[in-house]
DNA sequence: ATTTTTCATTTGTATATACAATTATTAAAA
DNA sequence: TTTTAATAATTGTATATACAAATGAAAAAT
């Protein structure tokens, strides 16, 4: 349905959730050549960029709280993407062998999912929009 | 954190996901008013403005898949704000009165959120923002 | 008039995320 | 040095949402 015939198309509750579905999904697609959620594999290029980061960063840096990373590490654990280091009251966190293999693939849904939505909007306007956002975002988090 | 110290912040998925995750912790402050999540507010609004409503109809207008209108109102009956009518396949929804004594206070709360959004970045910026992604949106609704 | 197909809704189950409370540890204050 | 406070991470629990399967009814095809 054309958002031009929903009732709430004008605000910004509705259509930032509403973009953020379609977008989702839209990741999702590209992260499937390597069997993960876009969040998953976010999360691991982080790692895999500084292995032994630490969870409170993670969530800073991926605007998540600490207790949703603590699940998604769970999960790439189990899956032998990262194993979790702790000493005393700090984690760090390592990306397997397994998970540096990836590397490359992991790239490709990144650069596979940024031409998607290319596609979609164009690659300038596309860009503008995310600045938008982001200028948003900025102002909001207090 | 500033989207600027993120490695994402150029990634549409990760921006509309943040953005969208900001707007709804706003808007729930907006809705704490009536006591309900801003996704009941808008689904009780829509039933409110068209009595009889169909699930299937409010599911395009919010775009969220008939399941998920099915547990809203579901929670919306346990309250005492709507009430399902079926006939054969199909379901009609009604606001109680209790709904209709409400239907100002709703009105206020999507006021409150309006304002408080327009305070972040302006009217215009902001009705800007919201129309470049209904435009993506758009684009991407299959 | 039966059978088949389509359709609207619901249910079972799964994922993503958050908040509040807890745990364990380190740092600061007394 | 003992106590207190702050911090990092985790766990328990709850909400929002979706997909796939099931249900039940209406419409279409034979």
């Amino acid at each position: 349905m054309k958002t031009s015939t929903c009732k709430y198309a004008q605000c910004l509750y509705f259509t930032s959730n509403a973009l953020a579905r379609k977008v989702e999904k839209l990741a999702i697609e590209s992260w499937k050549r390597v069997d993960l959620p876009p969040s998953h594999g976010y999360l691991l290029m982080l790692v895999l960029e500084e292995p032994g980061m630490q969870p409170g960063n993670i969530a800073a840096q991926l605007q998540l709280t600490p207790s949703t990373i603590t699940r998604l590490i769970e999960k790439l654990e189990e899956r032998k993407l990262v194993v979790r280091i702790t000493e005393g009251k700090i984690s760090n966190v390592y990306p397997t062998p397994k998970a540096k293999e990836l590397l490359p693939e992991l790239k490709a849904c990144v650069q596979d999912f940024s031409e998607a939505n290319s596609k979609v909007l164009g690659k300038e306007e596309t860009s503008k929009l995310v600045q938008g956002m982001n200028k948003f975002s900025d102002k909001l988090s207090g």
